[in-house]
RNA sequence: GCGGACGUGGCGGAAUGGUAGACGCAACGGACUUAAAAUCCGUUGGGAGUAAUCCCGUCCGGGUUCGAGUCCCGGCGUCCGCACCA
């Protein structure tokens, strides 16, 4: 009922191998991708994300960590413009297609200061990871074995103020409005749920003896998911940069020293992965909830985290493996409080491995017997009872993993955030008439670090309050902030004067159907979600889930080849001799052996990528598309194979022979009133092919609808080598109406054979205005079925009754079978099932 | 470690609990051809049998069911995500 036209949204950023929009690329870069978009379909989008794959020579070697990035981030710019220029494209197409230009991101900064009134925007501390050659702040995933993945030096650790987007304000929201996404992967709904990370426990805060602290604190507060295990406490543990350890190194050197070597290896992935759990006896004790004399050790411990709860726990050692291990190393014991189901509560001990599982509760005095969710129900209450200083000493939480999100980048390339920092007042947004803030032309990557921040002048303003001197903002933001609106500024860019018109925002939004990577699951779609939000929030749409629904395709996969000096060769300059197991390479030109390696998604660096170019050229477009779809369910890769190409190949031309021979058919204008056998055959087949391939379409099921066509072109064929002089003229009618149909079938798949083919069968039109064809539902249905009999559940025969006939009736067909007479050796049967349209199961 | 997905011929893969292997690739045999390519016809999960037909078969072991690739329990294996998250 909804009059609305679906569209798609395909990405297109640089993952050209994805199955959809088929992509790379040998000698083969961004603005051609982009250039074809543009000519096939009048309009295209460039992400600004794409921008680093535009085609210029260092980037592989970049890749490789061998060259400095600032070596080609100039020459990125400057080939990008370059390669307008020399595709015949103007700086105003630019313009229309890219969300990086200054239109688009007047519209961004102008959001970003609604966000920032709206209170969606925090400027803050925190702790980042420094590339110190660089000098830019690197993502957790851009960081390898402490290193940065292009410059290989030490990564640091940075206190930086940045900017953030608050999306974790938004965590239960994101969570929950997941259940809504029905059309969306589950994979990437668990991953979203995982990665926002909800934990339900209790904030407690622990008296500390003050005659041992360092300055006499008196209160150390942690949180806990297990607050049943509160009598098993052994020790306290804070994290190395917690207020109180760093309080206490200062007056401890051992401290500071152990302290220092904590925090070294806490980048690292994999040297957390195999790190030994380390602690350090602060000398301090804290005093347990329920008992003024039960005193505990307070520890930092290096595998404790700053940035989760409080950066402070309570040490369960028989209930948490970590605490466990910690507890063996120092000693300090443990004892169970949680008895299983299978155990004896006198007997049970704990040594190596701590249990989590369920069951009720032991050594915890007034807590005894309970399970373990009426033990932390009863700690929770009595200790929200009890009040410290105008507060209670423990209060519910809610915890999530997920963080705020950091815009801020020291980057040339982006957004610019458009606030001026003046030394009275403050941060101050820039006026809505001085937007964009527009990038200088004449930067330099001479040195290191942001050339914005470099730049002699750009930075350099008056404040818009006070006229006094004023320095910009020069961090840049994330490109993820682009591409979380796009598709929304899409439904009207014309708009010069806000990022959206609500109403037609409105009216298109959300997104019927969103197609990308799966390596897409949780940022860009968790951002986009966060930022629909508040862009309503903000008053700029009514929606707050951008995409209805989301499909992610597979890649474009294949072999890897290289020399046995280890260089990757392209496939183009390989000859393949062999089958099986005794397949071998050799270089095309020298004849020099090369060995096969793995099956990889395409890449530059490994060369295992095929030119679209030659594809096209050998084969034709249309072929390359019909492997692609053919082979494999999109939602996973396929391997690209010469035979498989080829198969493509034969099946075009097949194609095209059997619409040269359905034109050569001369038959009836006029649609015959009866069809003859053979005739209706056609029909059938025609149509049964027509409802499959549209049920499927719908589904994306791309590989059974190009099955369903090979099925039906195989009929087709056969019909018509089956006729022996002149085809009757219900014959001919049908075979033209299964002609047209064929075409229409495969249009969506190989739209430059469909419209050849809708020619030659003597259209006048284009396939691409035809209506899809219409099913004739009588024709599905046959008179009569042939149901397959079994006989105790193996098959025994066939029996063919009347569509309509009842269960008695098809019993009583198969009981006079004579295998079925058989196997009952004149006995009658124990039962006999019969599943209508089906199948009959005889039970002997 | 936690979470998830998957496991079917030589290969890619079909199969709302109802004839396992659709469709394609590869292979083999045949027709056409001087020959090759292309095309067309046929065979192709394993085993027994002249044949009709029968037996075995969806990673392994159990279970539910008239009937299990599909559902349940327990293993093994592969892949993916997260990861010292209290």
């Amino acid at each position: 009922d909804d009059p609305r036209p679906k569209y798609y949204v395909l990405e297109m950023f640089p993952y050209p191998s994805g199955r959809i929009h088929m992509g790379h690329v040998r000698n083969y870069t961004m603005g051609d991708v982009v250039a074809r978009f543009k000519r096939a379909m009048g309009h295209a989008v460039l992400h600004p994300m794409g921008w680093d794959a535009f085609g210029l020579p260092a980037e592989n070697a970049a890749v490789d960590r061998k060259v400095h990035p600032r070596t080609w981030t100039y020459e990125n710019i400057a080939s990008m413009k370059k390669q307008l220029q020399s595709m015949g494209l103007s700086l105003d197409w630019a313009r229309e297609i890219a969300t990086c230009d200054p239109a688009y991101y007047k519209h961004q900064q102008k959001m970003f200061l609604d966000f920032l009134k709206a209170g969606l925007v925090e400027r803050k501390q925190s702790k980042v990871n420094w590339d110190p050659v660089d000098h830019t702040v690197l993502a957790n995933e851009q960081v390898i074995d402490g290193r940065g993945w292009r410059s290989g030096a030490e990564v640091e650790q940075r206190e930086l103020t940045q900017w953030f987007f608050k999306i974790s304000d938004y965590s239960e929201e994101l969570l929950t409005a997941l259940d809504t996404l029905d059309r969306w992967p589950d994979k990437v709904r668990l991953m979203q749920k995982n990665w926002i990370g909800r934990s339900e426990g209790l904030l407690v805060r622990f008296m500390l003896d003050p005659a041992t602290t360092p300055n006499s604190e008196t209160e150390l507060e942690i949180f806990t998911t297990r607050p049943d295990t509160l009598f098993g406490a052994k020790f306290m543990a804070v994290a190395p940069d917690h207020p109180l350890a760093q309080a206490a190194a200062a007056k401890n050197p051992k401290l500071a020293a152990f302290i220092d070597e904590a925090k070294k290896i806490g980048t690292a992935q994999e040297a957390i992965d195999t790190a030994e759990k380390m602690g350090f006896d602060t000398g301090i004790k804290a005093v347990h909830p329920f008992d003024p004399n039960w005193k505990l050790p307070v520890y930092v411990a290096n595998f404790i985290l700053m940035e989760y709860g409080t950066g402070a726990i309570f040490g369960c050692p028989a209930h948490d493996q970590r605490d466990l291990d910690f507890v063996n190393k120092y000693g300090l014991g443990n004892t169970p409080v949680v008895c299983p189901p299978t155990q004896d509560p006198a007997t049970f001990v704990i040594t190596n491995v701590a249990y989590d599982g369920d069951g009720r509760m032991i050594n915890s005095r007034f807590l005894d017997g309970m399970t373990i969710d009426e033990a932390k129900e009863e700690v929770a209450k009595r200790l929200e009872r009890e009040t410290r200083g105008n507060r209670p000493v423990a209060q519910r939480q809610v915890n999530y993993r997920l963080r705020d999100w950091g815009i801020s980048r020291q980057r040339y390339w982006g957004c610019p955030i458009p606030v001026i920092h003046c030394e009275h007042c403050g941060t101050v947004p820039v006026p809505a008439k001085d937007l964009p803030v527009t990038l200088p032309d004449d930067v330099t990557f001479d040195r290191p670090g942001n050339p914005l921040d470099h730049h002699p002048t750009w930075k350099n303003v008056t404040c818009p309050h006070c006229s006094g001197p004023a320095r910009r903002e020069t961090d840049t933001m994330d490109t993820f902030v682009d591409s979380s609106w796009y598709f929304i500024r899409f439904t009207d860019p014309w708009n010069e004067t806000a990022p959206t018109t609500p109403a037609v925002a409105n009216r298109w939004m959300p997104v019927d159907q969103y197609i990308g990577g799966i390596e897409h699951a949780i940022l860009h779609l968790l951002y986009s979600r966060f930022f629909t939000r508040a862009m309503h929030k903000t008053g700029h749409i009514d929606i707050d889930e951008p995409f209805a629904g989301l499909f992610t395709q597979g890649m474009v996969v294949h072999e890897t080849y290289r020399t046995k000096s280890g260089e990757w060769v392209v496939p183009a300059d390989v000859t393949i001799e062999g089958m099986g197991d005794a397949r071998t390479a050799r270089l095309t030109a020298t004849g020099e052996p090369i060995e096969i390696g793995a099956i990889e998604k395409m890449s530059k660096s490994k060369k295992n990528t095929v030119d679209p170019d030659d594809i096209i050229a050998a084969y034709g477009a249309d072929t390359a598309r019909w492997f692609m779809l053919s082979d494999s369910p999109p939602d996973r890769d396929v391997i690209w194979t010469e035979e498989g190409v080829q198969g493509a190949w034969r099946f075009v031309q097949r194609l095209w022979r059997l619409a040269g021979e359905i034109a050569g058919v001369s038959g009836p204008v006029t649609r015959p009133t009866t069809f003859g056998p053979e005739a209706l055959k056609v029909r059938k087949a025609a149509h049964r092919a027509l409802a499959n391939v549209s049920d499927d379409i719908g589904r994306l099921r791309f590989n059974r609808c190009v099955a369903h066509i090979y099925e039906f072109a195989n009929a087709l064929s056969d019909a018509i080598g089956e006729i022996e002089t002149a085809p009757t003229p219900d014959m001919a009618w049908s075979l033209r109406e299964a002609g047209d149909i064929l075409v229409r079938l495969f249009h969506p798949m190989m739209p430059h054979l469909a419209e050849e083919c809708w020619a030659a069968l003597g259209h006048q039109t284009l396939v691409a205005t035809e209506a899809w064809p219409q099913v004739e539902a009588d024709l599905l249905v046959e008179n009569t079925i042939t149901l397959p009999v079994q006989i105790n559940g193996r098959k025994r025969a066939d029996v063919t009754v009347p569509r309509d006939a009842g269960k008695s009736e098809v019993e009583a067909a198969v009981l006079a079978l004579d295998a079925v007479q058989k196997a009952l050796e004149g006995k009658s049967p124990k039962k006999v099932i019969v599943v209508p349209q089906r199948i009959v199961n005889v039970v002997a």
